[in-house]
DNA sequence: GTGGTCTAGACCACT
DNA sequence: GTGGTCTAGACCACG
């Protein structure tokens, strides 16, 4: 799985990693057990600072989004604490709200969550 | 309309009133035309310093939820740039798989999303 | 001849005035000689305050633009003053430099120039 | 590349700031990829408010003109926003009308715009 | 080191 | 009255 980073973007570098992993979880191209990169192998392969690396990594393990062993390196969970939903819950009235505001009505909202969610089952080819 | 901050949130205090304000509009507790309160009054009503509240008034103006006018202050203008929605879908592509990964299913978030846009139709025409 | 006020605009109103009349007498819907609305009757039908008249007013006699007379009102002179020439040279540097950058090509910019200049001679119909 | 500010001119310091940096680019002076200076840096070396700065630099971004880049600060783009493209037209006409008015004429006008348009390509390749 | 945000004032331009 | 601009600091987030 290949991390694209923009520097010159808006988020920070740490959360454009935690989120790229993030959504790569969902869609099934990264599994559960599956092993991350090293810290040094993603920081070296995204052009990232090793404490930004880390940073992400953190933040994913405190999520419940992988799990950190001494041993073998960051592998995927395959879930998320609770606490996640409840903030995610929150963004998403301010997304729904926004896209009411730009003119999507409610069924197109719908669609596109179904779709998106749809997506998600199909990445599974590598 | 009363915004509530919170100055201790890891989120900007500019970007806290700019979305409260969206949120305002969304739901109708903020009507179009509607004019929204100066920046000084802003700035002393909710504690902040006025180029705080200059700057969620920049972005709100920027992205098209309300208009600046010269000679009263600003006011709800109803709609939004288009821009403003592409890069919510994008956002909404992340909340899914979150919501995901902590085992809301599919028509969990459709209801909720429903549930939401709902909400926010009270007081307002259907 | 109408003019069209923009509150929410950047360019203060006043501003507006000025640059709407000169435009005016640069494409003839003004001719030398013209009476200009009196300062009550501007500021009525646009809707603005009659001191943000007077001020576009004072900076168009000013300019060599207009004249002021005490009995007949506001009228076009037909010329301007030299001052304006230099500021304007400056300002042009400033536009060329951003087309540049926009993409514009030298020849698609004197093209530009010599359609603006044309059209201003045509605009003899009232 | 020094910068000049008139702190008594009757346009914002931070305007005049953007505008000398986009003649900086148009002309050759500053080569796209290069470096600005940080904000601290161009905030001392002219004597003005780091939030005076920033403003600047968020102008040059939001028009395209300069990249802000996490890492490293500023870095120029060499391209523009289209939106810029049509604002900039529309005050080209009014500059045209201008110089008419003081009694320019169309070949000097179009003798102007390309000795200035030539003027920048000084250091770049034709 | 960098930019991002914020404060507590101030003065000016505009309407 | 309004927004627009600016100062001289400060602290934080990021890399």
């Amino acid at each position: 799985m290949i991390l694209k980073i923009d520097f010159s973007a808006d988020i920070p570098v740490y959360r454009q990693i935690r989120n790229e992993i993030v959504l790569g979880i969902a869609d099934g191209r990264l599994k559960p057990g599956e092993k991350l990169p090293s810290l040094r192998t993603l920081a070296i392969e995204t052009g990232i600072n090793m404490m930004t690396a880390d940073k992400a990594y953190r933040l994913l393990k405190q999520e419940g989004y992988i799990i950190i062993d001494r041993r073998s390196g960051a592998t995927v969970s395959g879930g998320a604490n609770d606490a996640v939903t409840l903030q995610t819950k929150n963004e998403l009235r301010l997304l729904i709200s926004q896209l009411k505001l730009t003119g999507v009505t409610k069924s197109e909202i719908l669609n596109l969550c179904s779709e998106l969610y749809d997506t998600m089952n199909k990445g599974e080819k590598e």
